[in-house]
DNA sequence: ACAAAAGTGTTGTTACTACACCCATGG
DNA sequence: CCATGGGTGTAGTAACAACACTTTTGT
């Protein structure tokens, strides 16, 4: 079977879509989305076939494969094979969910069904890690957006502070983001007009590849 | 199914651990190592007891898990789920393989059986972008090592040159080697004697996780 | 003495963090 | 004209590559 687990920040928090079991085994715990897998069916077509029941899988902006696992005692005489992805979701969007259907924070999980609690960290921990050395932030911020937001995204997915203007100049040397050149009209409290930023490309690419050992020019 | 990309360094090369096919289908062509999963078993259990079929087991000094495919097209009608692991053995150590098994270097693959040659590439990826933020070098290379010796473990990995000089500052700095105190006395050219090293720790930690946007102190 | 192999010292560079300072707007 | 929010300038630091130099051996 696949299963997805979709990070989305949303109140300022990372959190992730589950499912509220309503049938044994585990009724009432909290379980990924997914399902079976078909036959002649590729992993990556299955779980969006089976994440578009509960959430329009044209938002999910990025989608990578996590972990497969096959232990068995999750029941006894049941074991199967499960392969996880990734899905991140632009801070913004609001796809309508089922109502047995929830965000949860990753740092407050309700009981889990199954052995998904490890995958959700897990998911977490190669996101936390993409962010510093990849362009993964396109699929958590919007299509345009201010250094504030952006950074408001990049504390809730790493758990600690970042700086706006370290921030600023890490993406920007990286090549990772570009000006728009246009800007947004300051709240009625006043301050200065935000410039508005874009991910210059909005598909994953490795930005930072060797920090050390690497090749001689 | 589980499939093993095992690799070592032999002859200056990074080598995989290839077994030709005697039956259709791909009949003469080069296939990884690996085969069904049984009921109730692991995958990390499953690819060891295939492995063990070509290599003596406790010689893979690492393992990890690569990627996942169920891609349709591999023979029509045929559809399978294919986990595939990566295994790490030291230099030096040559456990006996059967006769339709041999070890190829993974930049000049012979011809590969169904889509196995991209997950060799994805193995030999993943193993360069771990030496440089992790202690994965253990795998790789004997208990205890000479600069020299552990240097062109390293190119052979990478692909590159590695200077021994700053590959030994960034690895001590680092806290993943560690002198043993031991020497190795020179050849009949003559030369000054070698100091030995030994990783500090024989199972994988990552060393340098966060190149930028670390956590304030 | 000299060649060979290994190890050390030193310099320059780059990417980063931290923090003080300056700019533009609303009330 | 001042509070508020945003952007820039600059100094200090750590990790690193490159390369010259020194040490220790065999012949």
């Amino acid at each position: 079977m696949t299963l997805g687990v979709v990070l989305q920040v949303r109140d300022g928090a990372l959190r992730v879509l589950l499912w509220e079991r309503a049938r044994a085994p585990d009724i009432g715990r909290w379980a990924l989305p997914g399902g079976v897998l078909a036959p002649g069916e590729t992993l990556e077509g299955s779980i969006r076939r089976h994440l578009s029941a509960k959430v329009d899988v044209r938002e999910v902006a990025h989608l990578e494969q996590l972990a497969t696992t096959a232990d068995p005692g999750r029941a006894p005489g049941e074991w199967e094979v499960a392969t996880a992805y990734l899905g991140l979701v632009p801070l913004g969007v609001d796809p309508g969910v089922p109502a047995d259907t929830a965000w949860h924070p990753v740092d407050a999980l309700p009981p889990m069904a199954f052995a998904h609690g490890p995958l959700v960290l897990a998911g977490r921990d190669r996101l936390r890690a993409k962010l510093s050395y990849s362009n993964v932030g396109f699929a958590l911020a919007p299509a345009t957006f201010t250094l504030a937001e952006l950074r408001e995204v990049y504390v809730a997915a790493l758990g600690h502070e970042v700086s706006a203007t370290n921030l600023k100049r890490v993406l920007l040397r990286r090549g990772v983001l570009t000006p728009t050149g246009r800007h947004r009209s300051p709240g009625p409290g006043g301050g200065r007009p935000a410039e508005l930023f874009r991910f210059r490309r909005r598909s994953l690419e490795i930005t930072d590849q060797f920090a050390a050992l690497r090749p001689p020019d």
